[in-house]
RNA sequence: GGUCCUGUAGCUCAACUGGAUAGAGCAACUGCCUUCUAAGCAGUAGGUUUCAGGUUCGAGUCCUGACAGGAUCACCA
């Protein structure tokens, strides 16, 4: 079934579906498609010209002009021939005659602004009050797998693997949320020359030191033995170099490195005594990342291990010289041309045998689809891998894989600082263990000066420290675009105010206290107590149509990858809503139908707030 | 050098995919707490959308070419 299918000619059809919903429950809820069938009448009625609804579109007017929604005439002039206003002025009568939603039009220069008829926001809004599915589309009957994370195990998290494991975390909770059935994988690579650097730096220097009598996270006593090899390291080519040695032939020839290749070798052969230590390195770095996950509050449903994975891909070396796919150069190496395609000639296994990284890529792309049968693939990696991902999608569709067409890299920009780029070797990273306790402790100076936690125990003021700190921490994260590079200054801390994760969860706790105070004084504010509300006052009106749009955003934010657009969207509604509680007084105000009207709305508010900021991964509190 | 990405207010970001006078937040300035939480609201100021051409009714958005920044082009991962 085609998403985008709507079929204006048979509405009474009870079987059509849009969304994954049956058009009937739509005809209150999508003014926009309605209007824009009214608009397909017009033209078929007016000037004899069919055109499907489909390739018509309204754009919301502009805040400095009546209506609600704007039909651009330019484009038809051509089928009307008449002026832009004549134009306008005939289909507007048109759609206020025949299409009862609309109460009112304005023709300006070539644009056509229609007003919706009070009434019928009012309907839009019981129906996503009485709801319970709304923000939740049905079951697509798609699988898709998101990757993740995917850490080495040789150092600790920073902020670039924040910003990756909250955007992979996010787009698939968004998925969910578009009716995909989605598995979160992370694929860690715990093997590897690098792995066996910090092995050997530890061999050497440590003297049994383990995370309890360093009193480091796991994670962070294998980044330390990193950096400790990588210092000796160079203290060993410049060492060659004094003694004359080409500089290329040093870096090859340094005894520390030639120590860690052997390793690797024998970690290969499995050597026991190499294999134990690689256990119980890679064992406290694992105690220290689930520390890490829960503090950042992600998780897998599935996880691979590289030491398991390194060695598929082999058996697809041949199949893809079977097939033509891949070509042997007289030295035994096996490449891909891919010039036909714009890109390079590629290689997919050493002259030797043995695998490289996109080796073991294209077998792991076939054990994820062995293991879940999955329609699509998400890959979480940053920008700086875009060639390799093409190269792989590519092979992967040049051998006929059913899922090559669902292969999609999610790739997202650098975080850099105001120095550059983050080198964990050189210890130039923002940790991202400290970063988080930084946030967390930023959002308990921040709310202890303000005062805000009258009432509060222990427990529930820790609770909201981190529900805060983290917050901050993500939406600044998630509300640029994804593929956009972005900087962090470790000089200025995050924001507590603006446009931020506090000021939106600071709208959803304004709600909840006047939740509590409704139930306490015993008012209703259910579906059932707005009848006979026949207006609303602007600012109403605006977070009605918000409310509405939210189906829109997440589809949209699905469509793109993008947690930005939700995190963008969620600012408008509290920014509109923080409008409204400013503006219009609820309990003194007299009428009781419009006391019921202004909580429903509130509550409505809140609850697509936390909705959608529990997509991002970020939780709202009940007070602050 | 080839390929790809990015360039919007002093700073951080939007702009519904080609539509009206390019919008928010931060920073600056001015107001608003005796009424539901001021982490808020209202207002002022801030722009030749890097530059030059082109496409058309109409360009921040599309095409070409500069300029600037970044990534990548390993028998590394």
């Amino acid at each position: 079934m085609e998403g985008k299918r709507y079929i204006c000619t048979a509405p009474k059809e009870p079987m059509v579906f849009y969304f994954g919903r049956k058009l009937t429950e739509l005809i209150p809820m999508d003014i926009e498609k309605q209007l824009l069938h009214h608009i397909s009448s017009a033209f078929q009625q007016l000037f004899n010209h069919e055109i499907a609804p489909d390739s018509l579109a309204l754009q919301p007017t502009r805040k400095e002009f009546q209506g609600n929604y704007t039909f651009v005439l330019f484009p038809f002039l051509k089928v009307t021939r008449l002026s832009p206003e004549e134009s306008g002025k005939r289909i507007g009568e048109y759609l206020r005659e025949h299409a009862g939603l609309v109460a009112d039009y304005n023709v300006i220069k070539g644009f056509l602004n229609l007003s919706v008829d009070e009434s019928h926001w009012i309907r839009v809004f019981q129906s996503i009050l009485a709801n319970p599915d709304f923000g939740q589309f049905a079951p697509n009957g798609e699988r898709v797998m998101v990757e993740y994370s995917s850490p080495n195990t040789n150092k600790p998290l920073h902020l670039g693997h924040l910003r990756n494991n909250f955007l992979g975390y996010a787009v698939s909770e968004i998925l969910k949320a578009n009716g995909f059935e989605v598995i979160k994988a992370n694929l860690v690579n715990d093997r590897g020359i690098h792995i066996c650097k910090s092995m050997v730096a530890y061999q050497k220097l440590a003297n049994g030191e383990t995370p309890e009598s360093a009193g480091l996270k796991g994670d962070h006593l294998a980044g330390k033995y990193y950096v400790l090899f990588d210092k000796e390291y160079k203290k060993q080519i410049e060492e060659l170099i004094e003694k004359g040695m080409d500089k290329e032939e040093a870096k090859k020839q340094a005894p520390w490195m030639l120590e860690a290749q052997q390793m690797l070798i024998e970690w290969e052969k499995g050597n026991p005594e190499v294999v134990d230590l690689w256990k119980t390195m890679n064992g406290w770095v694992y105690e220290g990342f689930a520390a890490t996950y829960k503090t950042m509050g992600v998780d897998f449903d599935k996880t691979y291990y590289e030491s398991d994975t390194y060695l598929l891909g082999k058996d697809i070396v041949s199949e893809g010289l079977e097939k033509g796919v891949f070509f042997k150069k007289p030295n035994g190496s096996v490449w891909v041309d891919l010039t036909s395609e714009g890109l390079d000639e590629k290689l997919v296994l050493r002259s030797d045998g043995t695998s490289v990284y996109i080796t073991q890529d294209m077998g792991t792309a076939d054990l994820k689809y062995r293991d879940f049968e999955i329609n699509r693939s998400v890959y979480v990696v940053g920008n700086e891998q875009d060639y390799h991902f093409d190269v792989l999608f590519k092979i992967m569709r040049k051998l006929g894989r059913p899922y090559g067409k669902g292969l999609y890299h999610l790739s997202y920009g650098m975080v850099d600082l105001p120095s550059g780029k983050m080198k964990s070797r050189e210890g130039t990273v923002v940790d991202g263990d400290d970063l988080m306790a930084e946030m967390v402790e930023t959002a308990r100076e921040h709310t202890q000066e303000l005062g805000k936690i009258d009432g509060f125990s222990n427990e529930e003021a820790e609770a909201l420290y981190e529900t805060l700190g983290m917050g901050a921490l993500k939406y600044f994260l998630l509300k640029v675009d994804p593929k956009k590079r972005m900087l962090f200054n470790p000089a200025e801390s995050i924001e507590f105010q603006g446009n931020t994760g506090p000021f939106i969860q600071y709208t959803h706790a304004r709600i909840s206290a006047i939740r509590r105070k409704a139930d306490q004084i015993g008012l209703e504010y259910g579906p059932n107590s707005l009848s006979g509300l026949n207006s609303l006052v602007e600012s109403e009106k605006n977070l009605i149509i918000l409310l509405q749009d939210y189906e829109k955003k997440l589809k949209t934010a699905a469509e793109e990858y993008a947690p930005s657009v939700i995190a963008q969207y969620l600012f408008d509604l509290a920014k509109e809503y923080n409008r409204f509680y400013a503006e219009l007084p609820i309990f003194s105000e007299t009428k009781g139908q419009i006391q019921s009207f202004r909580v429903a709305l509130s509550v409505e508010v809140a609850k697509t707030i936390r909705k959608g900021m529990k997509l991002l991964g970020i939780n709202v509190p009940e007070k602050m």
